[in-house]
RNA sequence: GCGGGCGUAACUCAGUGGUAGAGUCACAGCCUUCCAAGCUGUUGGUCGAGGGUUCGAAUCCCUUCGCCCGCUCCA
């Protein structure tokens, strides 16, 4: 018999179409391909490690050479750093991590779905066959006796909880289950809800309920998300380090070192590109989830009090810059994070909202391209904390001492300790293979009436190639005169120069590839130096004098 | 980690127990005066890997790895 074919969805062709190109011309591969791969790790190609490259390279020079002005109507105060991967343990105690990202999970052997074990009381809770159960006992009140627990689990229990162990078979559940309601007031919730799924025979901790389906969990079991390894010979726990999971807390060790060097005041920011590494339980849609990734990322120390209009301005900002390098407004969104999805140490403050892209594979829905988060103080002080610091980490705002100072009123001592604090952190949180990948999948135009089929259509300054150098054909002096124009010209751009087969085939090449333009040299060149460029995207023609190419792709590419 | 699907050339695929194939791509040469023309030639596969059954395995069996989808995870 055969089975039904469920036919991928349109989107997701349009995903397969993408990633076999890219595979073939060079942008991705997968990671030690030759040895069979490896899940969740990614290579880039010639052309990709261009495109990306572009990509970091446009944010650095917007974020840290040349930013423009803030919220305060100031310039901007960036400047840059290259920290570690490995940094001392400790790091990862105070930033949270190393608890956060050591989350045990639990497995139901009945529905086989997964959790984090310590979810589960809170799941437990708003379980629809634990608010049944708890209907069925308040309809009853006093009356309530274990009858009515039967014919719960043969009426409700069988659709809501066919894997709870009471409901699977009643025996199996000692009388005391029947308890369940009576010894509300004495007995914990999670211990009663125990009770219903622990059958009387068996040995063991008493076995927690699927809050899916009631059946019995699996022990708590570690995922370790941090990857580990061994600073030295010696690899015991005293050796162990841990390769990042995110280059902010490089940034924040350093806060108090790029202070008292570069002369920056508050409010001003600290950017770093750099690679960072989490053990994901499933890597998943192409590059989108790897276990190693590279970030772009921005801690910008603010005055608490300004935190909402840094916020603000940041996420504007940043959801402008994604516009500005390609990214349709139309597949971008902004999206305030709701009060319970906040991380850690965003519970209180200004926000976080997520920049994201609409991806073929999370169409009609989102994916996040970045996050703009008001950390508030909480890495400052973590880090001021257990380092042993303490005061000594705080900022002395000499800016605002003067303000105080002058409009009087206050004792130089409350000035001073007024001045003296942790700043405010917004950080906007770029993901670089995330960037990419959505400027390939921006890029990815299917055209059934060019040669090639399919044309990249980067924005010029993303393009991995800007520009392709074609003889029409390959006599006649036309060669030499093209390579003496991509000679120039490969001393400032990324271009290529094609000779070989028909100059349709290098078109079709080029709109592969996604390079903008081609500089044509044919028989009126030999005439009258001019050559044609031809545009990618509208497949039109123009000429231009060979001595005004390099203006042309200068005004074109940057 | 669980369940389902899939692994043959760089790509798309054919090959159901008997000598591993086709088209495309790539590369070289000829040709070619504006969008993958044509001709000639070349590179490229221990059929994902390992084991088993068999005189003989891409094909049948077991194990494993990888990819895709769902659950889940994504502080």
């Amino acid at each position: 018999m055969s089975e039904q074919q469920k036919q991928p969805a349109a989107t997701g062709s349009k995903m397969d179409k993408l990633v076999a190109l890219c595979r073939r011309k060079g942008f991705i591969f997968q990671s030690s391909e030759i040895y069979g791969g490896i899940n969740g790790f990614w290579d880039y190609g010639p052309l990709g490690v261009e495109l990306k490259r572009n990509l970091k390279d446009a944010w650095w020079k917007d974020i840290v050479r040349c930013p423009g002005v803030g919220a305060d109507g100031e310039m901007l105060d960036m400047v840059g750093l290259d920290c570690t991967i490995i940094m001392n343990p400790k790091v990862w105690v105070a930033s949270g991590h190393a608890a956060g990202f050591n989350d045990p999970m639990s497995t139901c052997r009945q529905c086989k779905k997964l959790f984090r074990s310590d979810h589960v009381p809170e799941l437990l809770k708003e379980a629809e066959w634990v608010k049944s159960l708890f209907k069925a006992y308040e309809e009853n009140e006093s009356k309530f006796n274990p009858q009515m627990l039967v014919n719960w689990a043969k009426k409700r229990g069988e659709k809501l909880a066919p894997g709870l162990a009471f409901v699977r078979g009643i025996k199996e559940v000692g009388a005391e289950a029947f308890d369940f309601f009576a010894n509300k007031e004495t007995d914990g919730f999670m211990e009663n809800v125990r009770r219903l799924a622990t059958p009387v025979k068996y040995d063991g901790p008493p076995i927690t309920p699927c809050p899916n389906c009631g059946g019995d969990l699996t022990e708590p079991r570690q995922f370790n998300l941090m990857f580990e390894s061994h600073a030295g010979a010696v690899q015991d726990e005293s050796s162990k380090v841990y390769l990042r999971p995110e280059t902010a807390q490089g940034i924040f060790c350093n806060f108090r070192n790029v202070v008292d060097t570069s002369r920056v005041k508050v409010p001003f920011g600290i950017a770093q590109v750099g690679k960072a590494f989490r053990n994901e339980v499933t890597p998943r849609n192409y590059t989108f989830r790897s276990r190693e990734f590279e970030q772009m990322e921005i801690e910008f120390f603010i005055r608490p009090d300004t935190a909402n209009e840094w916020y603000k301005f940041w996420r504007d900002e940043r959801f402008k810059w994604w516009q500005s390098i390609g990214l349709s407004s139309a597949n971008l969104q902004l999206r305030e994070h709701d009060k319970d999805e906040l991380a850690h140490y965003a519970k209180v403050g200004a926000g976080t909202s997520d920049i994201e892209y609409k991806f073929p594979f999370t169409d009609p829905g989102y994916g996040e391209l970045e996050g703009v988060a008001h950390r508030a103080d909480f890495d400052l002080k973590a880090h001021a904390q257990h380092s042993g610091l303490g005061d000594k980490l705080k900022y002395f705002d000499q800016e605002l001492q003067v303000k105080l100072l002058a409009a009087g009123g206050m004792s130089k001592e409350e000035i001073a300790e007024k001045c003296k604090y942790f700043p405010h952190v917004i950080e906007p949180s770029a993901g670089a293979d995330r960037g990419t990948l959505a400027l390939l999948c921006e890029a990815y135009t299917d055209d059934p009436g060019r040669p090639s089929g399919v044309v990249m259509k980067f924005h010029p300054r993303m393009a991995p190639i800007k520009a392709a150098v074609l003889p029409l054909v390959d006599k006649d002096g036309m060669p030499e005169i093209a390579e003496k124009i991509y000679k120039d010209l490969r001393t400032t751009w990324n271009v290529q120069l094609d000779v070989k087969q028909s100059v349709g085939k290098r078109y079709a090449r080029m709109d592969e590839a996604g390079t903008p333009y081609c500089f044509t040299v044919d028989s009126q060149t030999l005439e009258d130096q001019t050559v044609t460029v031809r545009h990618r995207d509208t497949l039109a023609q123009e000429r231009i004098n060979v001595s005004q190419v390099r203006a042309f792709l200068a005004e074109k590419v940057g």
